[in-house]
DNA sequence: CTTACTTGCTTCGAATTCGAAGCACTTTAA
DNA sequence: TTAAAGTGCTTCGAATTCGAAGCAAGTAAG
């Protein structure tokens, strides 16, 4: 076991307050122009553009838990939701009947339109407003290097399963 | 008004995502560690420690609240919890008979100090373990300069209230 | 084939969260 | 002084979240 440090150093402390900080600030104001323009929350919103990004607009629901690291049941809650307003439909997969399928609709990549520019400028303005060229670099490449590591670590839906 | 871009660049784009992505690994790694080890939920944890930084061990709730940045209905419940464990009481300030005052007990002082070393494990393993130092130095000062514009804005507790 | 295990999703109940409304105290201003 | 507005906190109800347990379908081992 190799010798490991009690306490971080002031400038990881720092950096870590700061990103919790920067977290928990953005995050609201994200939430409140989501629900403002598209009555959508965070998660429904990340769901739909997860959707949206994939090739063929669908995407498996573990799949789609997975990528937001979102609770498999919390997925099913929300999924409803989106069902319910006909922004996504849900059908069993072809290939395994166990599977559900999730497709975003027309009026879901709708909404998405009408909620993106609103997004990128609350992002913009709170996460990007006050750095140069050079931070952001340098930001995308230090996270860029962090997410990369934390995602080698198994994914929440692979959490074995207490034995019966 | 100026001339406002359409979209992020591809930079700020996956700077953007990799926070996000980082921001939801991060988090329930943490609060596991929290809760296994001293049955503190990640809330319960940033008030005491909030306490515990503080001269007196003392703060008001609503300070409380903003320095998490936390819903005020939401402190009185998780600040019920932690009263009810005795790790904090509350009392009516002598200044101001509507200010309640929080302040740290030894117990609570106690759950600190068995939080902490694993607590710092977490983010040492997952946040930093990939990083340089000068990466670590870039973050603090990049992510420090973002706390600093957020922390511009006024605080959540600030929103103007309704007429009745 | 058939039994046991694995995997994908949903249902369920408990806990947490928020905002609106309400109560009590404080400050302002006429 | 006294009414009106502001501030600090709590209560309330609705919405969201999670993990555990359950169900159904797939897979592996004999």
């Amino acid at each position: 076991m190799t010798d490991t440090p009690v306490s971080l150093t002031p400038t990881q402390l720092s950096a870590y307050f700061a990103f919790t900080e920067v977290s928990s600030l953005l995050r609201p104001a994200v939430e409140k122009q989501l629900r403002d323009v598209g009555a959508l929350s965070y998660v429904q919103f990340q769901l739909l553009a997860r959707l949206g990004d994939s090739p063929d607009g669908t995407l498996r629901m573990t799949d789609l838990a997975d990528g937001v690291v979102y609770s498999r049941s919390g997925l099913t809650y929300q999924a409803q939701l989106l069902e319910q307003r006909e922004l996504i439909t849900r059908s069993p997969s072809p290939d395994d009947e166990r599977s559900t399928v999730a497709a975003i609709t027309g009026a879901g990549r709708e909404v998405l339109q009408e909620v993106f520019p609103g997004h990128i400028r609350v992002v913009r303005e709170l996460l990007f407003a006050s750095l140069s060229e050079a931070d952001v670099d340098d930001l995308a490449r230090i996270l860029g290097k962090v997410a990369g590591h934390l995602r080698a670590a198994p994914p929440r839906s692979a959490a074995p399963r207490r034995r019966r």
